[in-house]
DNA sequence: TTGTATGCGTTATCAA
DNA sequence: TTGATAACGCATACAA
């Protein structure tokens, strides 16, 4: 695939490579007959401007990098339908990566997007980051940055994030109203922030209904599958309760899966509310009440503000924190209809 | 984030450019003195090879690209998850592209892989994509691809696909045993070699059983949600079928929900078979039996022949067509004990 | 063993 | 208005 060059262009056309350039940049110190002559050579042989060259010159690449924990996950995979789209709309290109929850990948993948010299990142932390100094690094060099969803909540840095405190507040006020008494969270690894906002709304709404924290009710999951489902059952088993509420879609599969093993009944014996915003909850059996995130306009948020941040647009140094709505939508799983 | 290079190495050492960059290399050329004093160095100053510029030099990059129509679609962030295992292991960096169904697209894909030199390319064919001249010259310039899941039939490739025909033979000859009688067939575009394939082992099973292929029984689907459902309730109505097989999981979940919303009951009405690997057929109402595709290895296995090719194992011109088996997994959605 | 010079594709600067 | 040249970071052919 050998592709026609600028200077293949003048040689061709008896011109010197920086006619060619500034005919195809379309600069104004040109006569329009030799642009003209240019222009419908580039259209004829189809030239296309080597976008290497340009990055290792300007070292910049009107690319933007993408990191995510996991795109096999219907949240992180839509925030970034909704971040290309914007993102294209704006001129720029997305590069995505993948972390799968390690540290150590999502080390190499900023490495990668400095060296890539894409022009800035929007990040959603691995479970198991819990160093922050290398994006601290970055913030205070200006790297164009913006977090999302799961965000290093220490770091002064732009951020967009669903509403997972009212969210989790509204999840569990529910559950409570349903007539819940011994309602279990579970969630993700306590380092995260969504981990910290959710446990705090759902300690949020027991506190208002004068229902005592019980911490053995609340269990922190990491990203092993064979470990979820049995922590889950030995919670069943030791605490007894009425009711889950999970902090995510992959936790509230797990909880389904579980709970069907021990030939439990949801919602009959316990209800389950996921935080997710996963298209298959409504036919699950039995339908699953979800507290449904706007991942979608998550990640065209967070892209406009990223991009606004590299085109200079920010106010000196100003940090934004976007907070978008969440939307509690009530089906079967918590239904007391269904008792 | 100004990066050291081999410039600023070769001046604060007092050395050479090419002293430097030998010793990085590891060439041999060079006494053990010297490249101790430079790896120190660059250790030290935690020196990384600017990519651009090798790409720009070398006319490649080490990574490939991974054109896939959709990634919120649990099939290919798997095959992708595969890809990406292999080639780091050996090597190569992975750039995802999603086409979003969109031949225009796809075709700006392609161009970017050719633009940023990358070494090859694995893809899986858009639903709208009828022309292949621009695959065809790429092949024909003897540009790395190989092609996965939808593929073009018509061109000479190398290509990874499950076996189609034959789970889509088990699905329907399950449901014949099953005793169904009025087996629709609910399939992506007509483009589309998967929609061939798994209606070739459709007719093939109704055959095998001497029962009457009914055209009427078949629906061509594009991605079109909203239009999905309304043409399967139609279908129910119009031809009224005691048995859905449907081509992806994504139409499987269409099926579902107009199944349900036509308050018909699944499998005592209509039973329903899925082809798809997603996790949460098990969690749905009634549990789903699916023909599984092997996704992770279907990208594992492409993109190590893709490799082969791109450092020139292959044997001269010949194309791998690789077939993995699929696996029919019965639940109760076509279960007749459930009757 | 080390250094110098060149080129990859492009644009900016300066000269003509 | 156009052309020659340098520079971006790197590797390498060639010279020393």
């Amino acid at each position: 695939m050998e592709s026609v060059t600028i200077k293949d262009i003048a040689k061709a056309l008896n011109l010197s490579t920086s006619t060619v350039s500034r005919a195809i940049r379309g600069s104004y110190e040109i006569s329009e007959t030799t642009k003209k002559l240019v222009l419908d050579y580039v259209k004829k042989v189809n030239y296309r401007p080597n976008p290497i060259a340009l990055s290792l010159k300007e070292n910049k690449s009107r690319s933007i990098g993408i990191i995510v924990p996991e795109i096999a996950n219907n949240f992180f995979s839509n925030a970034i339908n909704g971040a290309e789209e914007i993102a294209q709309e704006r001129g720029y290109r997305v590069m995505i990566f993948q972390t799968r929850e390690s540290a150590e990948k999502e080390h190499a993948c900023l490495q990668h997007v400095l060296d890539r010299k894409l022009d800035g990142v929007l990040m959603s932390l691995s479970g198991n980051t819990k160093d922050y100094s290398f994006l601290e690094t970055m913030l205070k060099e200006e790297f164009p940055m913006v977090f999302f969803d799961r965000v290093p909540h220490t770091l002064k840095a732009n951020k967009v994030v669903a509403d997972n405190f009212q969210g989790a507040f509204d999840a569990t006020e529910h559950l409570i109203k349903m007539g819940r008494k011994r309602i279990g969270h579970i969630t993700s690894p306590p380092v995260l922030s969504i981990t910290k906002e959710r446990l705090a709304g759902y300690k949020a709404a027991l506190d208002k209904h004068n229902m005592e924290y019980n911490p053995n009710l609340v269990k922190y999951m990491e990203f092993d599958y064979s470990i979820i489902t049995n922590t889950i059952k030995q919670l069943i088993h030791d605490e007894n309760p009425d009711a889950l509420f999970t902090a995510s879609d992959r936790l509230a599969l797990s909880c389904y899966g579980a709970i069907k093993s021990l030939k439990v009944e949801i919602p009959k014996q316990i209800a389950v509310v996921g935080f997710t915003n996963l298209k298959v909850a409504d036919l699950l059996n039995p339908p699953m009440t979800t507290v449904k995130q706007p991942a979608f306009e998550l990640g065209a948020e967070a892209v406009n503000i990223l991009i606004d941040n590299i085109e200079g647009k920010k106010k000196e140094q100003s940090y934004r924190k976007l907070e978008l709505p969440t939307q509690l939508i009530i089906r079967e799983s918590s239904d007391n209809e269904a008792i």
